[in-house]
DNA sequence: GTTATATATTTGTATATACAAATGTTGTAG
DNA sequence: CTACAACATTTGTATATACAAATATATAAC
């Protein structure tokens, strides 16, 4: 990726502006890359994070500000995120039994089953955008992102 | 940024899918406060980069397609964008009178001088966002991107 | 010159997101 | 047990973005 060819510009940026908006470009790429991925299957990436999160919950259902802190994304609006799973089939809801406040997300099967059509495909669609970087130079570039 | 801490996950995550994740949280942060330092202004960061590249054209008008090329994050409605800088008075809108398809966009006085402003909140969120990094590490930051 | 194609922008529409206010529920102080 | 604050979610509304279709102009083929 050459930044001063995607920004199309001739100038020098100086290096703090130029890291910040080389990682905004790899970050909209990785985002476009895999919604694309995910369009076969009718789902945003967000609705493929909670998703995901589900499965990880075990048969333990999810309450919406659960789903909220755990996503890479935060939203200000998990209900209506929650909507279109919910109309998809992929998760159930219903209102938690001790705390008629809450509500329990719980993935279906079907759910499930469109899920791990999905990951392969999201899972294939990383390591083609990381392709180019080994093991050592993922691990430095991790250490590099925590700094912030 | 602890990527666990804030995702709340206590299981390890692949390094691949790690890396994936740890840009797309950084570029959320760093979204998040150039937005917030823009608040004061009312601008987004999309209108901001916008004024920031018809400055850069020097008095030369940019139409909507030079524009769009030039953005960080390509918009596919540019019109409508403009359209807010217009409202502020920020920006003048008149038809190329050599192409009369074109439409040529410049900055005004008002918006060269609202732009100063937000030039330093900008300026001070960036140096602030890469506070811990030095020079070195910057640079192989940028190198390491560059293999997306 | 007329028709067709390409270019540049605008408009319409559906969906996404941010933010604030509203709703319903629980816990607690008196 | 009543009033009040805290909590969890939902709803309303404004704005943002993606995508496709529509409009207007210019260029090229014949």
């Amino acid at each position: 990726m050459n930044v001063e060819e995607i920004i199309k510009t001739e100038k020098e940026i100086p290096l703090v502006q130029r890291t910040i908006i080389h990682i905004s470009l790899v970050s909209n790429k990785i985002a476009e890359e895999l919604n694309a991925a995910l369009k076969p299957f009718g789902v945003s990436l967000q609705q493929f994070n909670v998703l995901r999160i589900l499965r990880g919950q075990k048969g333990k259902p999810a309450n919406l500000s659960t789903l909220n802190e755990r996503m890479v994304t935060k939203m200000s609006n998990t209900t209506r995120l929650v909507d279109k799973l919910l109309a998809k089939g992929y998760v159930g809801r219903e209102i938690c039994p001790s705390n008629r406040r809450k509500v329990e997300i719980t993935i279906t099967e079907e759910g499930k089953s469109a899920l791990k059509d999905m990951d392969s495909a999201i899972t294939q669609t990383e390591e083609r955008l990381v392709d180019s970087l080994g093991k050592k130079e993922l691990e430095s570039l991790n250490k590099l992102l925590d700094k912030f």
